[in-house]
RNA sequence: GGGCCCAUAGCUCAGCUCGGUUAGAGCGCACCCCUGAUAAGGGUGAGGUCGAUGGUUCAAAUCCAUCUGGGCCCA
């Protein structure tokens, strides 16, 4: 890398084939070296903030392909509000508590059995094993951050297992104590008997937690007390449940009928209308009806005697939640539910506990007793057949939750747990997300929304080991003390506890006379969802309030949030929740929701499918930038999205190595002319217009792409990137080639090598944040000469719009031009005539308005299609003929349903006379249902087509005719253009740099050729760099040589290099 | 069963916000061209009832409704 010293700046040799692996080794290299993540912070102190949280990833496992994208667009965005000027500050965070860190020891450890972890290997050595395990995970997730290019500081990162991060989760945890939001409460929830603890809402509702699984599906009798030939049918699909039957539940406002029972001469059922069909046959005959209300009260005999009736159980009472859309209409109530638990409490029915937390039946409950419910499921239903009770058995397929960590199906289960009361705050839940801006929109009101409007309360507590310990401690009295900070601790305890280990078993063993009744108040064991970990670290990441209390006022709310779909329930509730309880307000104003991962078939990605990529394979093969630049372009972000190997070699192909080539097209040349940008500037105004052409396309970019991605929109973005790139590297440079090479360094060709090198110093800048490596690159080799220039790109000023380069009057004449080459090539293509064959002229039809915009372009269509002449045609009616349509855009409001009269009209006249009117008038007279109406030129749109006969080609009101008659001159001009192809060729081959200069020989024996050789010989010269040219004369032997056969003979070429 | 998303060429995707009569790219395919950006590049072509049906409208890939299929989230 070179500044400019006076001498000739060089460049960085770029090689034309990239090993993107290594350039980005290099790249990172260089940011380490020169500090520049540290660099892109420190300089731009005292800017205004734009403040990011990183969700903490969970350290508990190496991270996977879909990890990527979450982290790209974290990237983006912070690297392009740097560029914008903003402080951005990037702290990281880990996720360190929970059960998945806690079912990674026991596997290493070889338990399977909670109860192992207290008696084999304590709890203390257990939670030691936790912390280790986290630790090991982080050196991956450091690796893979950094080989992906996301710039984040996880050397200052938050850990939410920290003395200071717990603590702050005691603080918030006591301001929710405060407003009375926290209590223990007897409830229904989702529990896993392999890990003995219920999990959260959000936990039960991880992705891939429901699975199709088949239970038995059982219809049972309940004999009336008082009428035993009469039965309540009733249906359940988890048959343990029956041994703590409670009561039975009929809707007051169903039908019921009594029936004859199929399967038993003499007795009778009771079911719902609706279900009798189903359950007996389309035949059967009801022999009594009744309504829900008229069976209230009526007493049963229960299909077990472990629970004793008392006064108000095995009796029908009424239900809203009972249903006719499956089973019997009537519903068995056990404590397992938590309809029925809200039933019970309200009736006062018998509760008895007839499992243990292990999921195994209670020692009272012989038979089964000991027996996992789901095995004794069979065993029940051979008892009850054995009694008569069983009514049917078969199987039922559903989908039922499952432990998101072991993949135990959950029981529901009645527990003690403690709640935060967040369906209190739902109001408030719903007015912090009113304030949010999502990305897509569509989760505000729909997926998040639902959530927010059917919030249940926050199961909170854990009888886990490895988390923040609940800070709650109760006396004998039942007293419950929350404690808000360690200091509030040591004061309770009346001793100094010091930097004490605030984790189990330790905590567990402080203790403190209750402040009411100053009898000994210990702390309750539970620990609490790692969700609330993480959705506290606004506060838990700067110890706040207990310090940092500035900074975190200034960083609170985030300006910016991103994570996966998956996260809608997990990190963005808790997040959300978190800050509304304590704050009254949400934490992040805008959040960016990504899609899932799944592989080229649209299939998720399992390792059971065996169709999971490693990240690392794509970085070491493709590189990281080619895997963002997909990532963060290709299809919907929020949508699925598919990844393969070959779709990232096509993002890589199509996109990154398009822009290689221009980039190693500049440096070539420049480094050849010893150009240097910063020499003598060239004003816009007075270069070409080829330059302003791609200079007001670069302005259009740099607008549309800010407008986006102030926006939160990298796709739009990154298709007008892509498009610029494209009209840069197969337009610009294609048409301006010439200019750079073996020029003397006249106007032109500075102009040329000016408006190229700010293009690509431009798009390395709005490249930057989407592939840093190759935009680092790019920028770092470029703009080293510039000394306006930062040394790095993500050190830069994002571009700004200059009204300057805005031309959008140039880009649409630009447009037209390449839309006549498209024609001409189109064209040459039917004439079957090639391109190195010269034409004398191309005739151009096109609307009379559009004619000028045409003025200045022809010499670049005409090259482009190697015609001598491009002439506007006038009074081609014999070449093609034409139509007349409406232009419905503005003749459809001015005519409403007539506006098919007018087509109808337009298309009975004359259409050539008519054009020729609009054309000259720019008005014409038609006849529309017998109204005369005046139509001005813009108001129809002409197409034309080719007669037949004519090389013609037509789009629209457009279209080129060759003239593909051949002179001699023509023909000789060809021929010599084939020749300087042939001898370029053997340059090539002959491995000749691009700047060696030949002794050159040609020879014909046709008198034809000969002569096209004598005429062009100084031109051929001049194009191959032959210092000499020897034409009709033998070449010396053991020469480079070819025979170039031509339609009138063959020439035979041979070359020297010239020694210097 | 409910909510949301998706459905456009053989494949991957734009376009839909804001309706306009000729729906575009890339890959693949066929044919061809170009060639000192060259293990690239370019052109032309074939290939589409824009998931289906109905509605609104002079006009629907686009707006509305219903349905079908797929996905995600939930019950």
């Amino acid at each position: 890398m070179s500044r400019s010293t006076g001498g000739q700046p060089s460049y960085r040799p770029v090689d034309a084939r990239v090993a993107w692996p290594e350039l980005e080794a290099r790249i990172r290299r260089t940011w380490t070296e020169k500090r520049v993540y540290e660099r892109s912070l420190s300089e731009r102190e005292g800017r205004p903030e734009w403040v990011f949280y990183e969700g903490p990833p969970t350290a508990n496992g190496r991270p996977g392909i879909h990890h990527v994208q979450p982290r790209a667009v974290k990237d983006l965005f912070c690297r392009f509000q740097t560029m914008r000027g903003h402080y951005v500050h990037r702290k990281g965070g880990w996720d360190c508590h929970g059960l998945p860190v806690e079912v990674e020891v026991e596997k290493q450890l070889g338990i399977t059995h909670k109860r192992q972890i207290e008696q084999d290997v304590g709890i203390e050595e257990f939670t030691r094993l936790c912390r280790e395990s986290v630790q090991r995970y982080v050196d991956d997730w450091e690796r893979f951050t950094g080989r992906l290019g996301f710039w984040v500081d996880l050397d200052d990162a938050y850990w939410t297992m920290s003395r200071g991060y717990i603590e702050t989760v005691w603080w918030l945890l006591k301001q929710i104590w405060d407003k009375g939001l926290l209590e223990e409460d007897f409830k229904v929830v989702p529990y896993c008997p392999r890990c003995e603890t219920s999990l959260s809402a959000h936990e039960q509702h991880q992705p891939d937690a429901y699975k199709q699984v088949t239970d038995p599906s059982v219809y049972v009798r309940f004999p009336l007390a008082d009428e035993p030939s009469v039965a309540l049918l009733i249906w359940t699909t988890t048959p343990w449940t029956l041994l703590a039957n409670m009561a039975a539940a009929v809707g007051p406002s169903i039908t019921y009928v009594r029936v004859a029972d199929p399967y038993r001469a003499g007795h009778d059922l009771i079911v719902a209308k609706e279900r009798a069909a189903a359950l007996m046959g389309q035949e059967v005959r009801p022999k009594a009806e009744m309504s829900g209300a008229d069976l209230l009260g009526r007493r049963y005999s229960p299909p077990f005697a472990f629970v004793a009736s008392g006064e108000q159980g095995h009796r029908v009472v009424p239900g809203d939640f009972v249903t006719t859309d499956d089973g019997s209409g009537i519903v068995h109530l056990a404590p397992y539910g938590q309809d029925d638990m809200a039933v019970a409490r309200r009736d006062g029915l018998p509760i008895e506990q007839m499992v243990d937390p292990s999921g195994n039946v209670v020692e009272r409950g012989i038979p089964f007793a000991g027996m996992y419910v789901k095995d004794a499921d069979p065993r029940i239903i051979e008892n009850l057949e054995g009694r008569r009770l069983l009514f049917r058995s078969e199987d039922y397929e559903h989908s039922y939750p499952h432990c998101w960590r072991c993949r135990t199906p959950l029981l529901y289960y009645p527990r003690l747990d403690w709640y935060i009361r967040t369906s209190q705050m739902r109001a408030e839940l719903q007015a912090s997300n009113e304030d949010v801006n999502w990305q897509p929109a569509t989760i505000k009101y729909g997926r998040f929304g639902d959530w927010l409007a059917n919030n249940v309360d926050w199961s909170l507590s854990r009888d886990r080991y490895w988390g923040t310990p609940l800070p709650i401690w109760r006396c004998e009295e039942g007293h419950a003390t929350c404690v808000g900070s360690f200091a509030e601790l040591s004061e309770l305890t009346g001793a100094d506890l010091g930097d004490f280990e605030p984790h189990r078993p330790y905590v567990d063993d402080i203790t403190f006379d209750c402040p009411r009744c100053t009898r000994t108040a210990r702390r309750v064991l539970s620990v609490i969802d790692g969700w609330f970990d993480s959705g506290s670290m606004p506060f838990g990441q700067w110890h706040y309030p207990f310090e940092n209390e500035e900074v975190f006022e200034r960083r609170f709310p985030a300006d910016f949030i991103s994570e996966g779909m998956d996260q809608t329930r997990g990190w963005f509730y808790s997040l959300l929740a978190v800050s509304t309880l304590v704050r009254g307000q949400s934490s992040f104003k805008n959040c960016v929701v990504g899609g899932l991962m799944v592989d080229a078939s649209g299939r998720k990605m399992s390792k059971s499918l065996g169709n999971v990529i490693d990240p690392w394979t794509v970085f070491d093969t493709h590189g990281a930038d080619a895997l963002r630049w997909y990532l963060l372009t290709g299809g919907t972000p929020w949508a699925a999205r598919r990844i393969s190997m070959d779709i990232v070699q096509e993002a890589l192909r199509k996109h990154l190595l398009t822009l290689w080539n221009t980039y190693s097209f500049w440096v070539t040349y420049a480094a050849l002319e010893g150009f240097d940008p910063s020499a003598a500037p060239v004003a816009v105004a007075e270069r070409p217009e080829m330059d302003r052409w791609i200079l007001a396309e670069l302005d259009d970019a740099v607008r549309t792409m800010t407008a986006d991605l102030e926006d939160f929109d990298t796709t739009r973005s990154g298709h007008r990137l892509e498009r610029f790139v494209d009209d840069l590297s197969n337009w610009y440079v294609r048409r301006s080639r010439r200019r750079f090479w073996r020029s003397s360094e006249d106007a032109d060709t500075r102009s040329a090598f000016l408006t190229l090198w700010e293009c690509l110093v431009t798009v390395a800048k709005l490249a930057a944040p989407y592939t840093p490596f190759v935009a680092e690159e790019i920028f770092s080799n470029l703009a080293a000469v510039d000394p306006r220039e930062p040394d790095s790109v993500h050190l830069a000023l994002w571009p700004e719009p200059d009204d300057l380069r805005a031309d959008d009057g140039l880009r649409a004449r630009m447009a037209l031009a390449r839309r006549l080459v498209t024609l001409g090539r189109s064209a040459r293509t039917d004439a079957k005539v090639r391109v190195r064959q010269p034409l004398r002229r191309a005739l151009v039809v096109m609307p009379l308005a559009e004619r000028e915009h045409l003025t200045g372009l022809e010499r670049l269509v005409g090259d482009e299609l190697n015609v001598k002449e491009i002439e506007v045609a006038h009074g081609l009616e014999e070449l093609v003929t034409y139509s007349v349509k409406p232009n419905f855009k503005l003749l459809g409001p001015r005519f409403g349903a007539s506006v098919g009269a007018v087509a109808g009209s337009l298309a009975a006249a004359d259409a050539a006379a008519l054009v020729a009117k609009l054309e000259g008038d720019g008005v014409a007279t038609i006849d529309v249902e017998g109204r005369a109406e005046e139509l001005k030129r813009a108001e129809v749109d002409v197409r034309v087509e080719g007669r037949t006969g004519f090389v013609f080609a037509q789009d629209g009101p457009y279209g080129v005719a060759l003239d593909v008659a051949l002179t001699p001159e023509l023909v000789a001009e060809g021929s010599a253009r084939e020749v300087v192809r042939a001898v370029q060729d053997l340059r090539k081959a002959g491995g000749l740099a691009v700047q060696d200069r030949i002794e050159l020989w040609l020879d014909a024996a046709e008198d034809g050729v000969a002569a096209a050789l004598t005429a062009h010989r100084d031109g051929i010269a001049d194009e191959v760099l032959a210092a000499s040219t020897h034409v009709g004369e033998a070449p010396p032997e053991g020469l480079p040589s070819a025979k170039v056969p031509l339609d009138g003979g063959v020439v035979s070429i041979a070359i020297a290099r010239v020694n210097p």
